[in-house]
DNA sequence: TCGACGGAAATTGTTAGACAATTAACTTGC
DNA sequence: GCAAGTTAATTGTCTAACAATTTCCGTCGA
């Protein structure tokens, strides 16, 4: 059974597991992958929970299948990149710096444009739960469990009062993302600059509505992310 | 038989219908859908079809099944909005003028600053891809299949030059929307600013390594692209 | 009256096997 | 050597049954 430990419907699993096997490069991009029926028994499972998977997976656009030629593995560039799942495959494997990097710039594009955006059109809801989660980052410090989910409230809270639902959808991808690199990240045991104080700075920026001062404050934050990862992946 | 007219397998063209009619609103965030049997019953076709179809639709987050609940509409902003299939499909209905916005906004955000890392980072191959496309659409106009296709050449291969794989995920992804919105644009008869000599001025940015001159160009480009689409939305 | 517990029922999850449709690869004929 | 037809392998689809999960409801008890 391809279900040892793991909860869940079949097909989620092993659509995992062949999805990490092929962004890890397991099977290559041109490779055809086993066939649906010895899939099945190498797995242990039904043709119908391959298949099942196998559709999950062309849907992020890893795979395409056909009759007689097989399911093969499409052009990395071909891959939605930007699925939440698939990033949180990349991570299952060691990501590659020049990935890390794509990532860190991508951020460095997005985020202090979104923060410019929230500095404007914050509501006063959403103000009051960016600071909210300042404070129990503030309290619990980046390396606890709840330190880490309300770094990403605050993140997320930027993110939705930007009013732009494209980049919601863009940031809940690169949180996923940049949760695994602060995983890496605080897996070493090295010394970080203390992000706590510029999470501060960015909050009174944006209460103040004050967009350069988010947008710069922003830039250092990510800078010094990036750095701190490089830093680890190094080691 | 769902297969009225349309080629490919059924549970490709019943996703489509599916993840349509949810993305236009048919079935609100929260609702629950028929059940698989009776989806099955409604389109004529197996459960196991309705069930792969439900998987795609799933990977792309519209959708998440339990056993006894059935099959609920997820919240809107867990959805995948950037999946190029899903953006194509939010255009099968009528796209609302704020997501338009945000679509403009996202390009206003991301293509400039990948027009600078273009300027820095290009390759000659790339820059004689960008040169050709700039002279197909000069040639053809942007109101033929050509030029067109051009025009998405030639800001997939500016992406493409930035070497970050992330962005090439984005482009694709934005890039299947922008198309759509073109294809409004000119329905419309309406007189637009003519935006081949702006390509040139990019190219030509890129070409000399100029980064902050490919930043502005691009953004007026953009600016203008969207003035014409809400005129002609509006229209 | 409310909560906890437990049972029943509905729905998805999974399996098995069969046949159809498609198409890549081969074979034959010219 | 090329073209057309044939073959065979693979995915695509259907049916039917049973398992597993979990919501919902009803009962019991405090």
């Amino acid at each position: 059974m391809v279900n040892g430990e793991r909860r869940g419907p079949a097909h989620v699993t092993l659509a995992r597991t062949l999805g990490v096997a092929i962004v890890t490069g397991d099977y290559p991009s041109g490779t055809v992958l086993p066939g649906e029926l010895e899939l099945a028994g190498q797995f242990g499972v039904s043709r119908s929970v391959i298949r099942e998977s196998l559709r999950m997976l062309s849907a992020k656009g890893l795979v395409e299948s056909r009759p007689k030629a097989g399911t093969r593995v499409r052009e990395r560039a071909q891959w939605n990149l930007l699925d939440p799942e698939l990033l949180a495959w990349m991570f299952e494997g060691a990501p590659s710096l020049g990935f890390v990097r794509s990532l860190f710039q991508l951020r460095m594009i997005v985020e202090p444009a979104a923060a410019e955006l929230a500095a404007v059109q914050r509501s006063a809801a959403q103000l009051s739960r960016m600071g909210h989660a300042v404070e129990v980052m503030a309290q619990q410090g980046l390396r606890t469990q709840d330190g880490q989910t309300a770094d990403q409230r605050f993140h997320a809270a930027i993110l939705e009062a930007t009013g732009n639902e494209l980049l919601v959808s863009l940031s809940s991808s690169i949180a996923a993302a940049v949760r695994w690199t602060t995983f890496f990240k605080y897996r070493v045991p090295l010394q970080y600059r203390d992000p706590i104080p510029l999470h501060r700075e960015l909050f009174e920026a944006i209460a103040n509505g004050d967009a350069t001062a988010a947008r710069v404050v922003t830039e250092r934050l990510i800078a010094q992310a990036g750095l701190d990862t490089e830093r680890a992946l190094g080691a």
